[in-house]
RNA sequence: GGGCCCGUAGCUCAGCCGGUAGAGCAGCGGACUUUUAAUCCGUUGGUCGGAGGUUCGAUUCCUCCCGGGCUCACCA
């Protein structure tokens, strides 16, 4: 137990007075037939009409024999103006007993003051929640249409970990979740529109891939078995697509055992889509069309700005195959350029080559370094090195290159795609230059699959596939400079308690 | 993991060259029946993140630890 401190203290004694007034501090339900919201929409036709809200007790004005207090619901914030010869002496006790956190419902007549707010002249009070812990205060006025917030409730550590109280208190933060639900749900749209079907596959895999990074290891107790979470559901969406679905997606909560920063969170969600009969460059329509499709639903425009940029998401992006790229941005072209070649490159352009690295490698090293970052108005990176890529299938006319691209808006990728590769043989020879990538110490090359190359060699058609960051989308389509910002409850290491354990 | 910065009342923050703490808001008591950052008068509240060290004396200086932020590195 922590230490009970004073406020807590007075307010428990609160909840005893209340109940010794005959007060049930937490009943069962309340009969609303208005949010705030509505009130002031509808005032014309509400007022001098009796109404019946709910809320979070926000501020507190009492004035003697009256008072005016503010409630906030899920929609909006609405002032309640409480006198004494209306809600009656038992009533104005009640009233009195009250702190801003609880939740009350109130039945009145929805008037405007004399200086024009839309309030409600209360007749009826009930308490429907006492709160015992004192809330952050935030005072605020509205000054010229805008919000003006005096003590913020602003420390990133409490606001991240105790998420419920940054709602409560910062209602923009709740507007950027509605927006990354209502993305969601535009994207689920989108896809369920073309006929496409939304699958679920194991988060619990027995051999990890679709990606190169480290996994989180479990253990299932009766199996005696090691399992990991998921880093990717790609393989097993591709086993769909071998097994006769045309087109699948699925929204997927993946998990990568790395480190965490601006942009990676432990866990983190990808919406991947499969869809047989077509390649990658059907596949960039369909991207530019989706981003460009959300953004119209979900803000009402496809130009956005993003930490002060300006960002048109209007099809169509610009294509830029990667090493265009590179010669654009550092004036070198290495698109025929040998291992040797490429590092005496990245040493010129102040790239640490460490020894591991293969030509693939530094050629990620040189574009994520001077052509990524330069990216801010979306781009479609297009065909990749082999040796980065095993899943993807080789490039039409470059057997070096993969056809894999990667939209990239605000100098951030937030997606992947490729022409999935489903030659069985060609393959098998990717998975085992993975293993040997293993073999001499990188801890994210790809496992071999067995099970997924004996489904490729039942025969897999032509497909496309995507994965979409719907948290680095959400950033982006709501201006947040944070992953921990579009995310309820970000990783954060364990509090400190109080007592030893 | 490296670098920089931060941790003082419920919240937001002061606290100088070392003398065991202060403000605003909230809370509590009082005045006030159209206020709105309500106002006015009074007032409670602190293991100064933790452990050591230096010192007569540490919130202040030093070391280590814990937690956090930003940033670089790796990754979506």
């Amino acid at each position: 137990m922590e230490p009970i401190n004073q406020l807590v203290a007075q307010r428990k004694q609160k909840l005893q007075k209340l109940i010794e007034l005959g007060v049930n501090p937490y009943p069962y339900k309340f009969e609303r037939t208005h949010t705030t919201k509505e009130v002031k929409e509808q005032f014309e036709s509400l007022e001098n009409q009796t109404v019946r809200v709910a809320g979070r007790l926000m501020a507190n004005r009492l004035m003697g024999k009256a008072a005016f207090c503010d409630i906030r619901d899920m929609y909006d914030r609405l002032q309640l103006f409480i006198k004494k010869n209306e809600v009656g002496e038992h009533g104005f006790d009640i009233y009195k007993l009250l702190d801003i956190g609880d939740i009350i419902g109130v039945e009145g007549i929805v008037f405007k003051t004399r200086t024009g707010e839309i309030s409600i002249l209360v007749k009826e009070l009930t308490v429907l929640c006492k709160s015992i812990r004192p809330l952050p205060v935030v005072k605020e006025k509205i000054e010229d249409g805008k919000r003006v917030v005096y003590d913020p409730f602003s420390d990133k550590e409490l606001r991240y970990r105790q998420r419920y109280v940054d709602l409560i208190v910062n209602p923009e933060v709740k507007e950027v979740f509605i927006k990354r639900s209502k993305i969601i749900t535009a994207m689920r749209n989108f896809l369920n529109e073309r006929g496409y079907l939304e699958v679920e596959t194991p988060i619990l895999q027995p051999i990890y891939g679709g990606a190169s990074a480290r996994p989180f290891v479990t253990t299932h107790n009766t199996l005696k078995m090691k399992l990991y979470l998921r880093i990717a559901n790609e393989l097993y969406l591709k086993r769909l697509i071998v097994g006769g679905f045309e087109g699948v997606y699925e929204f997927a909560k993946d998990f990568r055992n790395e480190g965490m920063d601006r942009f990676h969170n432990p866990e983190f969600t990808q919406m991947e889509l499969y869809v047989a009969y077509q390649d990658y460059y059907w596949m960039m329509e369909l991207t530019e069309n989706l981003i460009s499709s959300i953004a119209q639903e979900v803000l009402g425009t496809t130009k956005i700005t993003f930490q002060g940029h300006e960002i048109d998401l209007t099809p169509p992006w610009r294509r830029l195959p990667l090493f265009e790229g590179i010669k654009e941005y550092t004036g070198m072209d290495l698109t025929d350029a040998t291992e040797e070649e490429l590092k005496a490159a990245a040493e010129k352009l102040h790239i640490t080559v460490e020894k591991e690295w293969g030509s693939g490698k530094i050629i990620d090293e040189i574009f994520g370094e001077y052509v990524e970052p330069k990216l801010i108005q979306p781009t479609f990176i297009i065909d990749y090195p082999l040796e980065m890529s095993p899943l993807a299938k080789k490039h039409r006319d470059n057997p070096r290159l993969v056809e894999r691209f990667e939209p990239i808006i605000a100098g951030k990728e937030v997606g992947n795609a490729f022409s999935e590769l489903n030659d069985p043989m060609d393959q098998r020879e990717r998975f085992e230059a993975q293993m040997e990538l293993r073999a001499r110490g990188d801890e994210e090359a790809q496992v071999l699959d067995e099970d997924f190359l004996r489904a490729l060699e039942y025969g897999m058609p032509p497909t496309a596939g995507l994965g979409i960051g719907i948290d680095r989308l959400t950033m982006l389509l709501t201006d947040q400079p944070s992953i921990r910002d579009v995310i309820f409850f970000p990783q954060m290491r364990p509090e400190q308690s109080g007592d030893e354990s």
